[in-house]
DNA sequence: AGCAGAATGCTAAATTCTTAGCACAAACCG
DNA sequence: CGGTTTGTGCTAAGAATTTAGCATTCTGCT
């Protein structure tokens, strides 16, 4: 059941593990949204820095293939290369090793006990769907 | 039940959003480990760089407050400052937050759709989890 | 004892990152 | 229409990060 770390070995020009400080906050900000412009990224950073620094460092993000852009009228949309799907399966697999001794259970055990909880919908939801993984035999 | 972003606010002195892409990767080995030398840490690292300059890492580190050190022998035992558990529920939160849509559930739910997947054990055990926490009433 | 390897403290240089300003164009508003 | 605001392309400088070498000490082995 371990998860085997090398599993998350990607081409590095694409991996998250080599972003930079101000580039990851800028990649989580736009796998939040979506999608975002230059001024829907520099809103949602941390110590803000001027609009045309995001600009470039959104330009360096695009060379490095981390970023695509779109033309909104006269302003750029940027998406990110990797689908959300794709992202967040590495970002889970990076913790559940970092943090949680390749266990994937201990990450759901963890995620079960936050304080600010699932209700009783989303509880009966989980339910069923462990139910369901349990009768397909994995 | 989404997740406030402002229950992330740390000390930014200690606030993993601000590491350096090296800085970060250190952590990483380190909490993976729980604790490591510089050598252990230096076996770990992606592209890796000369011994001493990951000893000139964990020093800054350890400046920056995120570390601290341990004899052991002749050799320095690096630990983080966090808690792993603080930590943990730290990267749980950002992440929930950047690719969940700030849902616990649908983080939960990726994590049971992982292919290398949760055996029947496991299952059995977090099955029984959620009934707990279904008749405790939240 | 002597030697080689492993360790620390320290320093500075190389490299990378981050920032912001300029010139110009486009869009908006009175 | 004119002035202001918003946008891009581009550049370079300052700041931060990363790297590795030196001097010294310690440890282990022959």
């Amino acid at each position: 059941m371990a998860i085997d770390p090398n599993h998350m070995e990607h081409d590095m020009g694409t991996d998250p593990n080599q972003l930079s400080r101000r580039e990851r906050q800028i990649m989580e900000v736009i796998y939040a949204r979506g999608r975002a412009t230059a001024a829907e990224v520099l809103e949602r950073l941390p110590d803000p820095p001027s609009y045309s620094a995001v600009r470039a460092m959104l330009r360096i993000l695009e060379g490095k293939g981390h970023l695509v852009h779109e033309s909104d009228g006269p302003r750029y949309v940027f998406l990110p290369t990797t689908p959300r799907e794709q992202a967040r399966e590495t970002a889970l697999r990076g913790m559940i090793h970092t943090f949680f001794g390749g266990s994937p259970e201990n990450a759901v055990a963890a995620l079960l006990d936050l304080d600010d909880e699932l209700d009783a919908d989303a509880l009966e939801r989980l339910a069923e769907r462990i139910a369901d993984a349990r009768k397909e035999g994995r």
